[in-house]
RNA sequence: GGGCGCAUAGCUCAGUUGGUCUAGAGCGUCUGGUUUACACCCAGUAGGUCGGGGGUUCGACUCCCUCUGCGCCCACCA
């Protein structure tokens, strides 16, 4: 017998392993079965799981046991990334943090890359267990990992097939220098944060201009105003002149360029084009020279004169003081407010810089898609717009295509150790890009690493390639993919689910690579989730520990059945949630509510002496069958049908409520209640087994748990059961039926507890007309209610003449055939339908006559309404026939 | 500046193409119950003019406009 309350400490990893080892994660890649195909977005290979993660596995391990059960060939593919920077950046700490002043100086680039490796070994083997204590149900025999040799071929293969396209090239640009990591990052990576910092206004020979960044302005030379500025009419473009600067007279020029907004401060601004991306390009359309003011590590160059070698954040206020005290200090104001941009991966304040960086070009049109050639930009705007790939919710394809038509340039070189390395080499002048390093001596690699997203963004198909055929080179990367059984079988994948947040990053990326290097799409849906927040909506964060929830301490203490199902139900894609312990045990005593409704039915068998091994699912003789068996059954076809139809529509919420209230309201309270009398093993047996199988992929472990004590004899484990399919013959009573077992059901339990009705005292139970013809038919059953509820049937006392009653001892309950009792409020409740009827009636008539509407719209909508129409006109009858009989 | 979203019971949220919702759930409140499936329980109760205003419609929580408040994303900030 089960104990008295379920106990997810002592069953969690028990479960997980017999599942593993049973090898019911791995998928076939010879079956006939439709695949399933589900990549895992992988964590970080830094660190910890945390709540996020848990609600991407919690959905992922939905869609794919739903898969699974359904039949499919289901693969989840498991895995972990490098994360270039923000792992670096991790080591780089803890090394400084062991007593070591620079890393990577110290140690240089092997030596660091071999201390990274170590601890990212540890790191995953972290992630796997966590990964597991959520009862995910990957294919880990698949795992993978973005710095894995095959999948560094891969990395290598797109690299060169886009360099040989010119879909690669490199270039200076300005790029986002972070001074402090010594890399630059991409505009996707920039964080803004606002901050109040002195802003200066100057003399610039006849003109005043305003800044925050006096350290930037020794190499201005150049005057930037609006052609169309009156104020400046006298000043033509081209014009020189001479003024007094910070290290002595310059000669400046003037420029006049439309990008200027006249309205802002005085309309005129100096330019420092090799520091800003705007200058730069006003910089590239008039042909100015470009001078660099500041070094990579953030200090001032010679062009500073008197300040050189100094860093920026200590010049700012002496280069002021000289200004000010050549008197060109005009104005300063201490309360200006402006963003800064910062690396958003733990790293200092960008400095922008022009470099030497490698890049991917989103315009050139040179790929071949769909026949035709497009750029980049015009495939991921393509497949979105087709519907190729689906997005749900549907509102972020907006947000989609505003970032494509945003996208500029993707700047893929990162100026760290850690990541896959530009596959170019150089040999003087030569330049050679290959999967391979080139033959003959003397060539030397590019220094620079990969950006983290451009291996991740191979990932749906990237983990599915063979791994023996990545080592062959003699292979190209289309004959590998050819070759692959995982890829042939399980690529383009189904469902691509993740946080809304890296949409761009990521999915969008995922996008234009796949369909570049493979000609397939990576997903056919995306599937995004809302960001966790605390109880009062602010994000969770570590720097904030109190309103941290960590999942591994929520799961000893409540499950990882209740966690999950508290971060699915009452949840819609797309959208944040506020998650706190209340309702996570909220969930754990539903869970505890179906462990105790099967430890009930078993206690019904044993007592009936049925084992449940024994029973056969839907064998029973009908005539054995209450009214409240039908009830249950028929209600159980159509929660079948809900859930089924739920899930297979992304309904993850609706299915998890649906699932809550049959177990909880229905099945418990009022099914097994009525059982206490009279039971049927045979049902309750088959019922459980059902809901126990539609909740599996909801919470697998405490289902599985159940389902080891009630499954037949020859059934296997629950997590490789069929799906169960909805049984049309069991669905013959009528709602109506149903809702008059209830309510006799629920009247007479209150009249039980009322105590203050006295004996013999004459209650009625309305029950409305339109059920009054069930009435005869479930007389046997409500007398037997009444007896479950300890009430004697006495029928010799007097009969009222117009009402069908079963007299009870205790208290009388008539059950009036017509509604003798209220005629008011049943003639007010008909009105009302009247009234809403004739409504319909109007509605589709004057739909059906309008043109736009039958014009434009499919036949079976027509049909559609035309039937509406029809059987509203005959409801509407009948409740006139009803009115008048009433009056 | 451009875009997107949210505003429904004390709290957290559902509400599927406008129609049996005279608006639902969970938690919380209050009342009562409980000798055995479960107090991680049962039966009830109270609580909302669905942010304000206008419009379309026979009918609007649902569609359109507008206002207010909150949040997010992108761009820019001389």
């Amino acid at each position: 017998m089960l104990d008295k309350a379920y106990d997810p400490g002592s069953t969690e990893d028990r479960i997980y392993a017999m599942w593993e080892e049973s090898g019911a994660f791995r998928a076939d890649n010879q079956s006939d079965k439709e695949p399933f195909t589900i990549s895992m977005p992988p964590p970080n290979a830094t660190g910890q799981l945390h709540l996020g993660h848990a609600v991407m596995l919690a959905l992922e391990d939905i869609f794919i046991r739903y898969a699974r059960m359904q039949s499919k060939e289901a693969l989840w593919v498991p895995g972990t990334d490098h994360a270039a920077i923000a792992t670096e950046n991790v080591v780089i700490k803890k090394l400084k943090d062991a007593g070591m002043n620079d890393p990577r100086a110290e140690l240089g680039r092997e030596k660091l890359v071999e201390e990274i490796k170590t601890f990212v070994a540890g790191s995953q083997s972290t992630i796997r267990s966590q990964v597991r204590k959520m009862g995910s149900s990957c294919d880990w025999s698949r795992e993978a990992y973005t710095m894995e040799d095959a999948l560094n071929r891969c990395v290598n293969e797109v690299f060169v097939k886009m360099f040989t396209d010119d879909l690669i090239y490199r270039g200076h640009r300005t790029v986002n220098w972070d001074p402090n990591l010594q890399t630059n990052v991409s505009d996707d990576e920039v964080d803004y944060e606002e901050r109040t910092d002195p802003f200066y206004v100057f003399q610039y020979g006849p003109f005043e201009i305003g800044t925050v960044r006096p350290e930037t302005k020794f190499g201005d030379k150049y005057v930037v105003m609006h052609p169309d500025d009156k104020r400046y009419a006298q000043y033509k473009h081209g014009d020189t002149f001479e003024c007094e600067w910070i290290n002595g007279p310059i000669t400046a020029t003037i420029i006049k360029d439309e990008s200027v907004d006249p309205a802002m401060g005085t309309g005129v601004m100096t330019i420092t084009p090799w520091h800003s991306a705007v200058d730069f390009d006003i910089a590239k359309r008039h042909g100015l020279d470009k001078e660099q003011i500041i070094d990579f590590d953030g200090k001032l160059l010679p062009i500073a004169g008197e300040f050189e070698g100094m860093h920026i954040s200590d010049a700012r206020e002496k280069i002021v003081e000289k200004l000010a005290s050549k008197g060109l200090l005009v104005k300063k104001d201490d309360t200006y407010l402006h963003t800064v941009a910062v690396n958003s991966r733990g790293g200092g304040v960008i400095e922008p810089q022009i470099k030497l960086q490698w890049f991917i070009d989103v315009n050139r049109e040179a790929v071949s898609w769909k026949g035709k050639t497009m750029s980049l930009k015009q495939v991921m705007q393509d497949v979105v717009k087709s519907g190729d790939i689906k997005i749900i919710p549907e509102r972020f394809e907006k947000t989609y295509f505003h970032w494509i038509d945003n996208l500029r340039d993707w700047c893929i070189s990162r100026q760290i150790w850690w990541g896959h390395q530009v596959p170019v080499w150089y040999k003087g002048s030569e330049e050679f890009a290959g999967v391979q390093p080139p033959e003959g001596e003397g060539w030397e690699q590019d220094p620079d690493t990969l950006d983290t997203w451009f291996s991740s963004a191979l990932w749906t198909w990237s983990t599915l390639v063979n791994k023996d055929l990545t080592a062959d080179y003699s292979l190209t990367l289309k004959e590998i993919l050819e070759q692959s059984p995982d890829f042939t079988k399980f690529h383009p994948t189904q469902v691509m689910e993740t946080g809304y947040d890296i949409i761009f990053f990521w999915v969008a990326r995922m996008i234009l690579m796949t369909t570049y290097a493979t000609g397939q799409i990576p997903f056919e849906t995306v599937y995004l989730h809302g960001l966790i927040r605390t109880r009062d909506g602010k994000k969770m964060s570590k720097s904030n520990p109190e309103t941290m929830i960590d999942p591994l301490e929520i799961i000893p203490k409540y499950g990882a059945d209740a966690l999950r199902m508290s971060m699915i139900v009452g949840q819609s894609p797309g959208n944040d949630q506020k998650l706190y312990e209340e309702k996570i045990a909220g969930y754990r005593n539903f869970i505890n509510k179906l462990w105790n409704a099967s430890r009930f039915v078993l206690m019904q068998c044993e007592t009936a002496g049925v084992t449940p091994a024994e029973v056969e699912s839907g064998a029973w003789k009908a005539e054995s069958l209450g009214l409240a068996d039908k009830a249950v059954l028929s209600s159980l076809q159509d929660l079948i049908d809900d859930v089924t139809d739920g899930l297979t529509n992304y309904r993850l919420s609706d299915v998890g409520e649906r699932l809550y209230s049959f177990t909880w309201d229905y099945f418990c309270d009022w099914y097994l209640e009525l059982s206490k009398g009279e039971a049927n093993p045979d049902v309750l047996i088959t019922v459980l087994r059902t809901l126990v199988t539609l909740l599996h992929p909801y919470c697998p472990f405490v289902t599985e748990e159940l389902w080891s004590q009630i499954k037949p004899a020859d059934a296997g484990m629950l997590i490789s059961e069929p799906w169960p399919v909805s049984d049309a013959s069991l669905n013959d009573a009528s709602a109506d039926q149903l809702q008059v077992v209830i309510t006799v059901t629920n009247a007479i339990r209150s009249l039980r507890a009322d105590q203050e009705i006295e004996a013999g005292k004459k209650v009625n139970i309305i029950i409305h007309s339109k059920h009054a013809d069930l009435l005869n038919t479930q007389k046997d059953h409500i007398v037997r209610l009444a007896r479950l509820e300890n009430l004697t049937i006495d029928s010799s006392g007097d009969k009222p003449a117009d009402s069908a009653s079963a007299i009870l001892k205790d208290t009388e309950i008539y059950m009036p055939l017509e509604g003798l009792i209220d005629k008011e409020a049943e003639v007010a409740k008909l009105s009302k339908e009247k009234e809403k009827l004739e409504g319909f009636i109007k509605g589709s008539e004057a739909k059906l006559k309008n043109k736009k509407f039958t014009d434009g719209a499919p036949e079976e909508v027509i049909t559609l309404e035309q039937e509406k129409l029809q059987s509203n006109k005959e409801k509407l009858k009948k409740v006139e026939e009803r009115l008048k009989v009433l009056r």
